[in-house]
DNA sequence: TAATGCAACTAAATCGGTTTAGTAAGAGGG
DNA sequence: CCCTCTTACTAAACCGATTTAGTTGCATTA
């Protein structure tokens, strides 16, 4: 049960093998009706389908990019994946995403995997720790994009949310909302990750700008099985926090599994205002108040970029690479 | 900056190509402490990375297999993905999946664009409108695996819940809770879809085994846009239903959505018992009841029996394919 | 009538590895 | 001293496509 070949099809159209190629490419100039008709005969029959590896490794395309997620249980990254697959899929691109799950390592070796499989470009969530790979790829004029996470010093195109933006909107609509006593819990802050750093010190210069104290035991980074005992904790500082902020979908459902176990009651006894705009957030009791990224955009802003930076791959017209940020959305309901 | 071949490394060394190809695939029978040590320094030196597309012509393997999913939007599909990518990446196996958003035409490019590809093997939730695609791969003895749903006439391994007992769980539980009145509403039954169906007749037979009268209005089987009409439709029904069960999550979710909008009362206004124990299950109030799928068993035993088949493929010891079923569980909160 | 042009192909190189068959050099045995 | 064996390599075919540089036969044209 041997694959029919593209040398078979040629044998048995009594054609060479260049004809069929041309054939399939529909380089049609200079090929007599005979011809066609005899080999779309033979396809037909034979059943015949071209060997893609055989293509791309004479090429040099795979028409394939890689997408490697930092952590791919944060909705956000599903968002964003979903996207990525809308705008390859349009264009017959294929998508392989592998998720580094936070650990460098992994993402190395994602890396060198893919770049080893010779997909034409890559969509990273980057942890921030393999610089030299990073820039190695960009010496290479690599097709390479960033998404959620900055890393200094590289000139690589970056798609993230305004995280400070975000903040800004969180603590006003909080302010507004007559809150004085602000706290913010979001995951561990060991590693420098752009969009918890970003937040919380977003969420500083909000206070500041209306004129609220910054106590430092109202931030928490803690990791997420520790997100339980941090809530605890802010809860039995003086003053006691009125409002907390989720500074993720993944603390968000901690919070809200120790409101439940704890049978807390939202907003009376504190207001809760996560960001990301998780599916389940208008069927919580109360209807969640949050702050929505638009991750659908930023994922199809990333996998254009790429997509044209492999178009003009041969081209020198490649433009200066920068940070493209993202506006978040208040979406108001019930929780503050 | 073009990339670094085994040529180039041969060169470098003053070895010949065979060599630097024996050194990595570290054949060194027969090599010289000198010449390894050579080779090392000049991939060192170069950065040197395998092709993977010309060893993969020569072997006729990819080291990848697709993954096809009907509907991507069940959370049941991203939870088996998950567990086919633990199983694959420990193996050093990529993972290309698709999602043929229910669409036989799609599923179809997919199939052949992922075997074009090469890949070494298929695991589909399959649309079961391409059966002359399917059956031919079975024909060709190439290593393909359904989830979720079966496909008649077909001899390939499947692997799924088990949908009668699922809805035997369910209706059992319900009617010791002293429910009388068990509608259900799931989505669209115009194609025959596996775990619709069963899920039905499931229904049908437990309810029969209570000694309980099957009302052909209890049972909706609706678009997702209608679900929220098919429920108004129950409820206003005489005698009105006193449990409901949803078929899947995506029904679970509008029913939610409807409660919510309605300000209906769980258990109060009816019970409610979901099929799929959704993440944020635990979070509503009132916490959800639901028959949970082993989707992480199922994904892994799917990938396994995949990549058994894929390197069995020379030898004949292949088993005949059958159809593995996965039990359900129930998880009682306080919906019913 | 020889040269030119064009349509309709084909031969062979190429992509970058793997693999098989083979070779050269030195050791050991008779 | 010749033969065989082993070690340490290499040449070349091969995988299945694409692509470049021809080639062939026939119709024009000077």
């Amino acid at each position: 049960m041997k694959r029919v070949t593209m040398a078979d099809v040629a044998e048995r159209a009594g054609v060479s093998k260049s004809t069929v190629s041309q054939y399939l490419n529909q380089r049609y100039e200079y090929m007599g009706e005979e011809t066609k008709k005899k080999i779309a005969e033979v396809i037909d029959a034979t059943g015949y389908q071209a060997n893609t590896l055989a293509r791309s490794l004479k090429q040099k395309r795979t028409f394939t990019i890689g997408v490697i997620v930092a952590n791919i249980l944060h909705i956000f990254s599903t968002q964003v994946i979903r996207a990525i697959e809308d705008v390859c899929h349009q264009q017959d691109i294929s998508v392989i995403v592998c998720n580094a799950d936070d650990d460098p390592k992994k993402e190395e070796k994602y890396i060198t995997m893919l770049r080893a499989k010779q997909v034409d470009g890559l969509i990273v969530f980057p942890t921030g720790e393999n610089k030299t790979l990073y820039d190695q790829m960009v010496q290479e004029r690599y097709p390479l994009v960033f998404v959620d996470r900055l890393v200094e010093g590289l000139s690589v195109d970056t798609f993230l949310l305004d995280n400070k933006a975000a903040l800004r909107l969180a603590v006003d609509y909080l302010v507004e909302k007559q809150h004085r006593y602000i706290a913010i819990i979001t995951t561990s802050l060991i590693r420098h990750v752009t969009p918890r750093v970003e937040r919380i010190s977003g969420y500083r210069i909000a206070l500041e700008q209306h004129d609220l104290p910054i106590h430092e035991e109202y931030i928490q980074g803690v990791n997420v099985e520790d997100i339980s005992i941090a809530l605890a904790h802010l809860l039995a500082l003086t003053p006691r926090p009125t409002a907390i902020i989720a500074g993720n979908d993944l603390t968000l459902m901690e919070i809200l599994k120790s409101i439940k176990r704890d049978k807390k009651h939202i907003p009376n006894d504190f207001a809760l205002l996560g960001i990301d705009d998780v599916a389940y957030a208008p069927l919580f009791e109360p209807p969640l108040t949050t702050i929505a990224q638009p991750a659908f955009q930023i994922g199809e802003a990333a996998a254009r970029c790429l997509l044209e930076k492999i178009n003009s791959e041969s081209m020198n017209d490649r433009r200066q690479p920068g940070i493209h940020r993202f506006q978040p959305k208040l979406v108001v309901r019930a929780s503050c």
